[in-house]
DNA sequence: GTCTATAAGTCGATAGAC
DNA sequence: GTCTATCGACTTATAGAC
């Protein structure tokens, strides 16, 4: 018999993933130390590791986490959807990720940068087979003279490379906007991108 | 009197920079030891801190490496050349960067991902004034109906996001396509993404 | 549940022999 | 120029008091 989670520890164990959220997203996983964790969580580093048995533990459920949420907004693309605005949207909630969750993005950038050493596996099965599929609907909508024949593979890294950008890299896009808004223009942008490069 | 470098000094200081570029483009800095370094180089640690006094040192000869060419194909970019093909050549060129040199783009995302600490005064100065200036000049050709009037910070954004893609995220692109070539497809599709995009 | 104290190992960097 | 040996600080993880 497993206890229910008492309020405390659903509290630190909370803070404990947010804090290492933090940290891993911003050092990659090597580069993150338990004391930077413990501090921002506001726990002694012993008893951050009465939560969780090590910093890999830590560091494997945020990934479970983030992958789980990661590909909704592709799972969502319906083959029975108008082509344009299926794949409109797709970009749109992807960009929304970005702005809501930039350091989920820049998680999973560190991962992908170290080589994947945790998730390759995954990319190579779940993630292949779900971009195949959707590159196959992709293509059928192009066969079909509903949108231009683009390589729908590359589309669809275009799309993760344009939406991740403003996350992974908010420091330099903020660098060079200077106080302007990064979201607002690329939300006009990538919806003029992917209207023009999808029109017949 | 600087002595100039013997051909040993040249051959390990150039071994060292290599296995530095190798080691902190994929653990980032923090993440990075002086014994992955050494092991790579060929050499005993305290023989690598023979030619660099220190960690940082190396690293920040890299970043300074890579800062001088990085920017080379936007500085390229002519106002009295060809619109589109002028931007045309410049993601073909930012492309070429990311195949040729992926090592260097995944220690700039590393850089840029930990925040930007030691570059992000050049981002806010050198960086910016080149893209406003580049920016200006992508403007006055959609103002003279030239070429599409779309955002040219963006635009510029979407280059980068585009091109780095294929280098930073190269594990997760080749576990997507299997055997296939990345680069072959993204030449062909960001050509035709930057003539779609731009044409008025 | 939370702490202090500390074990056990790794890190960057140095000393000194050759 | 290159090595072995090592220092002191840091890092992950554990022991045991409260």
């Amino acid at each position: 018999m497993t206890k229910p989670p008492t309020r405390i520890q659903q509290r630190n164990q909370a803070a404990i993933l947010t804090a290492g959220l933090d940290v891993f997203s911003q050092f990659g996983f090597r580069g993150s130390t338990l004391d930077q964790i413990a501090e921002a969580a506001g726990l002694s580093k012993p008893n951050l590791l009465y939560y969780f048995p090590s910093k890999e533990a830590i560091h494997e459920v945020l990934l479970e986490q983030l992958l789980e949420t990661w590909l909704d907004p592709l799972r969502a693309l319906d083959r029975d959807g108008e082509p344009v605005a299926e794949v409109l949207a797709y970009a749109q909630r992807k960009l929304a990720l970005s702005r809501d969750y930039p350091r989920e993005s820049r998680l999973f950038a560190n991962e992908i940068l170290q080589g994947a050493p945790r998730i390759l596996d995954i990319l190579r099965t779940d993630l292949r087979r779900m971009v195949d599929e959707k590159a196959a609907i992709i293509d059928a909508w192009a066969k079909a003279g509903k949108i231009a024949d683009v390589d729908p593979h590359h589309l669809i890294f275009s799309i993760w490379a344009l939406t991740q950008h403003y996350a992974d890299f908010d420091v330099q896009v903020r660098a060079v906007l200077g106080d302007r808004e990064p979201y607002d223009g690329a939300t006009v942008f990538i919806e003029t991108l992917i209207t023009k490069v999808l029109r017949p």
